[in-house]
DNA sequence: AAGTGGTCTAGACCACCTC
DNA sequence: AGGTGGTCTAGACCACTTC
């Protein structure tokens, strides 16, 4: 029970920077200020927030909106709120960057080491386990991709995809300069959901030699179910990463 | 282009049930019978909901709360919105369980098969390491656990625990009988978030051993630090799994 | 132009924790 | 008893999509 003192209340006079023109929505704007003081430590751990309806009045915003600034917090694992108590700074190196997991890795990856080598690229019936996953007819014409990623010259990643009739059109040059995300959303395609599941299993003769590792040695694995706006699987994936180049980071917040 | 026909409106009498005076939020009824009502497709895969405001005028509720529980539904990937056009289940089989990830596969699991073997438990100084992952200085005293899993009398699991001072005094016996995190909330510590780095690598001699898998096989590795409600880490643990067993499920839902 | 979800406000009542 | 977050309401305006 010996008391760990709270921190002084210092929710930052520089929350000042909200734009209220802006097309950025309020309680964000005030999350990402919220998440930069807590992220330099002019907000330390353990610090007290003020509460809601103060916090609010001192930034000219209605309760609910300063609400969903905290919830957003709340979700990533930064604050922790208790009814009746407050609402508090998250103990321990937050500091450390979280990640959210592939989806939004792999996309920053593409930016710091664009290589990609397509290895393989045909138009063919879709196999059983693929129909099933891609909610389509079996034997309907699909796009089988099979690419090797490179970080930094270094071979990271096998990436086996599928996609539907509509993105059979997609070439091999395009893949070699761009992610398929990207060139998915340059047509049009824009992505909102990803089921993933993520195991191991000791890597095959063609992994390992791709991967540059020792015969059976372990590889990560993710399997990848990935649906746009409208509601329809676009796209089937199973992946295998080096498990010293590449792991996941997941935070979980228990509501 | 080739339209796919909107499925036609059936947001369900059954809607009825909704009990203004239960102690459960009248957002969370309403997200549990039309996950429901999702799951036994009495609202299809494509099915498209009412919009909100009429909605919510036919069940007696405001517009926010209508809101708030179709939110939760999008951010299971059940429901997807979009502005200007509405709100629809998701196509594919939404039937198959999602599961969240471990923390909770944990639990569930610990319900059906109960066996847990304490293979080591001592109070001991804290590693770099530990000390680093648990906020604690190095040397600090901790609980170190090591207990073997079991579902249906197959080895699953190795699990590694480190715990801080006050949680030193859990005995071997308690962690035979009880999962660590129902020990946990039995003392008044209740988790709130979960941080987790998951990968894979070669399984050691001693958990080849326990695990009952090859030489050198692959494992499915997974640690992470626990946050408790009040914003302080209360373990740290490094678990790994037959991968063969085990795998995490996530829905990632881009906003 | 009409209809949808996205944002924001102002205020109310309640449950919970601390003193 | 007082202060906190948790829930819920009623209404407003806007941005986007579709026709």
């Amino acid at each position: 029970m010996a008391g760990s003192r709270d921190e002084g209340t210092i929710p930052a006079e520089l929350l000042t920077a909200l734009n209220k023109n802006s097309p950025v929505p309020l309680y964000h704007q005030l999350a990402t200020a919220l998440e930069q003081a807590i992220r330099d430590e002019s907000l330390p751990p353990g610090a007290r927030l003020e509460n809601e309806i103060a916090l609010g009045q001192r930034l000219g915003l209605s309760r609910p909106t300063v609400r969903r600034a905290i919830q957003e917090l709340v979700d990533k694992g930064l604050l922790i709120r208790r009814r009746g108590v407050g609402t508090q700074v998250v103990q321990s190196g937050v500091t450390r960057d979280l990640g959210l997991t592939s989806l939004y890795e792999d996309l920053s990856l593409l930016g710091q080491s664009p290589e990609t080598r397509v290895l393989h690229h045909e138009v063919r019936p879709a196999t059983a386990e693929e129909a099933e996953q891609l909610a389509l007819e079996p034997g309907a014409p699909v796009l089988h991709l099979v690419r090797l990623r490179l970080a930094r010259h270094v071979p990271l990643a096998v990436l086996d995809n599928t996609l539907p009739t509509d993105s059979t059109d997609i070439s091999r040059e395009d893949l070699e300069e761009h992610g398929l995300y990207d060139l998915l959303r340059h047509r049009g395609v824009n992505m909102r959901i990803a089921r993933q599941r993520i195991s191991a299993r000791e890597a095959t003769p063609y992994e390992s030699e791709l991967l540059g590792i020792g015969k059976d040695a372990a590889v990560l694995t993710m399997s990848r179910t990935a649906i746009d706006t409208t509601g329809r699987v676009v796209e089937f994936g199973r992946h295998c990463y080096r498990p010293d180049l590449y792991s996941f980071e997941i935070t979980l917040v228990d509501r």
